[in-house]
DNA sequence: GTGGAATTTGAAACCGCTTTCAAATTAGCC
DNA sequence: GGCTAATTTGAAAGCGGTTTCAAATTCCAC
């Protein structure tokens, strides 16, 4: 019982050394090993044991030190996440969601931004891998099928907004197109019939689907399809209103505004009023994910919603049952519309 | 020359096991000593050997494990980042920069978010020690002082928001009464005399000042402050729209509103507009932040300009001086007002 | 109380890199 | 060419955990 606690030198007001799991087996009496396998549980300890060593790690404030159990266990314990821009409403949900899911499991996040260009999101992904992530989530990658099939050799992938095959690749089926069908349905189901469309950047495989959804409903209904209602824009505000402001310009006719998202349908509005025209009064317009800012916009915008935030959540579940070797499940809600008050029926 | 390439197995479809940095060194002739060297540039190295191993890198693809060099090292080249919520455009645009910052080192990002939560901000901070980050940025953070100092004296922390003493703390001083006391009185040399204010969250600090900067123009202009006109938010869109409704619902009058953040702002539009109230006609707005979204709000939106993205940019850097042992010098714009559309001259 | 199986424990190897220290090599100078 | 000084290199000891393997305990039945 005498143990002699040598006194703690008055401090020196900077950088206090680290508890290492050796000080609480020694503070506990026991084996570096027992610790161990009381703070994994991955073997029975007797019971004063455990007691011993729990009260030490309180008592030494210990926390473990995650380089060298990722170095010695094999596994890193974080995610690394991979996003266009994290910025941008869109993936700040996405992220949050992720973060979220990633958390009830012990993992984290690590979040990377690769800007919409290859080379980056390769820098991006060489960075985690070096870090040992035992995963990755690319929220919607760039690089094209093969080179993804041959990191998935390297690290499981989950993928979002894209379909590519692999032993140890995991998509979530976000397909866009019935969410965009589904908008432009709902505008034509009102009585419109010139409807414009701002697109995603081309070639983008998901800008791809939501232009689809918005030819396949035109076709349905019946409605030809005008090369001169479409225009591209880039996902930003920015970008939909300059959209907007080339289809004013160049005379186009229409009552109605499919936004391939939310952000180019801010932007569209923004043009339309400063030529005073009124949403929905002389336009309606329809976006596409439903951002947390679309129920505050003037007006309200109506909008897709598919649940980034479940998306985002299945995401960083599916990318654990992966880690663990289970077989990750998932099935996601389809996408709905958020009918607010940029939409009116015409006539 | 005959060196006997033992054959590929051919490739079992799952987990490549890792280049290490010892195959590296075979692969080369050389020591692992040297190699690390040369990785490094820890030393000399004769320049036919850095060749050699330049040339085995790239050839087997190698990659330091991170692990293994934060183990040895004792520098994890990350930096953890500790904000309330990763959506929020405002948080997004500080983390891309913070992001930024830091890539350019060489550092990575750990972001984590806390959600108001002192509990939550705890366990975060928590993760990222035992992740053993080699500082932490806090965006904004809600812990006391004093627990913010003792972290410090494990890892060196950097605040925005805040100003607490510190040996290991570098604060950024972003004070936002200036910006607050900028915005308000631009409305009142527009004429206005009764100018409602929606409040951040009542006891945090940033709150506080953006409100002192509101009294502090009332004062000056020799304008009663009246309590009728202040509402507290929480810093978001649906805050503020509940904020504008409850000012409306009291019968408040006033001709212009000063929102504490600029999701504020939006909600109140739009609760103004569905009153009927023309924003800027019947009442002017100012909000706080710039956020990117706020020049294609309907109307655009006037708003303190504090350039999120350079004390993003700054904290990093300065993180990164406090890291390397340099003395940080950070030196921050001050705030300026961005005048769109939101606002009007009085009579 | 005893023998053997079952359970609990600790010693030691190892994960992949950095870094110290001393040996080996090269350079410089008379 | 020979000797010392300067430079380049490699062996080996960590960093702080996990995990294997065998030794030490405990348990149980007889």
């Amino acid at each position: 019982m005498r143990r002699a606690d040598a006194e703690q030198p008055a401090h020196s007001g900077v950088e206090e050394p680290a508890v290492t799991l050796e000080m609480v087996a020694r503070e506990a009496g026991v084996s570096p090993s027992t610790v161990s396998r009381i703070l994994n549980g991955t073997a029975r300890v007797r019971d004063t044991k455990v007691r011993a060593v729990r009260a030490a790690i309180a008592k030494l404030q210990f926390m473990p030190n995650n380089a060298a159990r990722t170095l010695a266990g094999g596994r890193s314990m974080s995610i690394g996440v991979v996003t266009q821009a994290i910025d941008s409403p869109f993936y700040g949900e996405a992220l949050a969601s992720i973060e979220k899911g990633l958390l009830r499991s012990n993992y984290s996040a690590l979040f990377v931004s690769g800007h919409w260009r290859e080379s980056d999101e390769r820098k991006c992904i060489d960075h985690l891998v070096s870090r040992r992530v035992d995963g990755i989530i690319l929220v919607t990658s760039c690089l094209p099928d093969a080179e993804l099939q041959r990191l998935s050799r390297t690290v499981p992938l989950i993928l979002t907004g894209r379909q590519v095959e692999g032993e140890r690749i995991q998509c979530l089926d976000a397909d866009s197109t019935p969410g965009a069908r589904l908008a432009t349905d709902y505008l034509i189901g009102q009585g419109h019939k010139r409807i414009a469309c701002i697109g995603g950047p081309v070639n983008h495989p998901d800008a791809e689907q939501r232009l689809d959804g918005y030819k396949a409903a035109l076709t349905a209904a019946r409605i030809a399809y005008a090369k001169t209602l479409v225009v591209a824009g880039d996902y930003s505000d920015a970008g939909g209103y300059a959209a907007m402001n080339r289809l004013l310009d160049a005379g186009a006719q229409f009552t109605a505004v499919f936004a391939a998202n939310d952000q180019m349908a801010y932007g569209a509005m923004l043009a339309l009023h400063r030529r005073g025209l009124v949403v929905p009064r002389d336009v309606s317009v329809v976006g596409f994910d439903d951002l947390p800012t679309s129920s505050f916009t003037i007006p309200p915008l109506t909008t897709v919603h598919r649940g980034i935030a479940e998306v985002g959540e299945s995401a960083a579940e599916a990318m654990i049952e992966l880690v663990e070797g289970r077989a990750p499940r998932v099935r996601l809600g389809g996408a709905t519309l958020a009918v607010r008050e940029s939409t009116r029926p015409l006539r």
